[in-house]
DNA sequence: TTAGATGCAAATGTTTTGCAGGGCT
DNA sequence: AGCCCTGCAAAACATTTGCATCTAA
């Protein structure tokens, strides 16, 4: 299992122990969109894993302030979501219709820490971006309500 | 008082009750950056205004309902936030140091409307942008301790 | 061996809700 | 008058924390 290693390291690298918890919540988040914490504790408790709930809260906290998880906040519904952190730049598109969340390669920011610089003054470390609207499925049955 | 009537128009025009706590809320909410529900009944509470939070509550979620109000989720300290809602399209740049809210007359979003449609098959109908940094007030006391 | 992880239960903080009374139209 | 709005207190949730126990290094 290549996905084992490969956590191994992110976690040695960062002097975090390798205990099962940790690797079990990289692996549900590893190609997954964002999950809620108790998303990612009912998918392994549903696969007969063993952890508390607290413990994946504790996970979650630090394997973020290590740089390998992101904190997102898509939602409305009060509910923090964390998410593999890629080495590539990826935002959401989230469908109003069904909650569908799709990763958008590309990134409509662009060049604009310049202009964040030159007239705010202001030092730009990150963006987030969310796109709201419906995706090709929802507008599919919407037509054909018609 | 002009804003008065504005808000006025704003509540009747919805089918709402121009109550004084809607009054109140608006009041504390235009012109200033998203504010949380406690820190809007605070503002209150101090001018000596007697109401309660979890009126505070309801009505901030029947105004976003109605489109007065807008919930944005800026941080990741778990507590929403809302926004007066401008017919001007703002986003918002948060001072990483000292968690300032500066509003940002400029989107770097630009046209990708159409590329979310042509390359993804979404109907856009909205988007958040958050940009994360230092201001230059924190700027300039890192600067100063050097 | 020992600092760091975990489980459990209790605490905290935010948000929601039920119900009775009050206010807007 | 009638329905919507509010206050209060209690409930519901998400998240955090204290402490004793365990475990990876």
């Amino acid at each position: 299992m290549p996905d084992q290693n490969e956590f191994e390291n992110l976690l040695t690298n960062r002097n975090l122990k390798r205990t099962k918890t940790r690797i079990l919540v990289l692996e549900v988040l590893k190609d997954s969109s964002p999950k809620t914490v108790d998303e990612i504790f009912s998918t392994l408790y549903q696969n007969h894993m063993k952890l508390s709930l607290s413990t994946v809260y504790r996970t979650c906290e630090t394997l973020t302030e290590k740089g390998i998880l992101s904190k997102v906040n898509l939602t409305d519904d009060g509910v923090a979501r964390y998410e593999y952190m890629k080495s590539e730049h990826t935002h959401h598109a989230i469908c109003l219709g069904c909650n569908k969340i799709i990763p958008i390669d590309d990134c409509p920011y662009g060049q604009f820490d310049q202009i964040m610089k030159s007239k705010y003054g202001f030092d730009v470390k990150s963006h987030h971006i969310e796109i709201y609207g419906y995706c090709q499925d929802c507008i599919r049955k919407r037509e054909e309500k018609e």
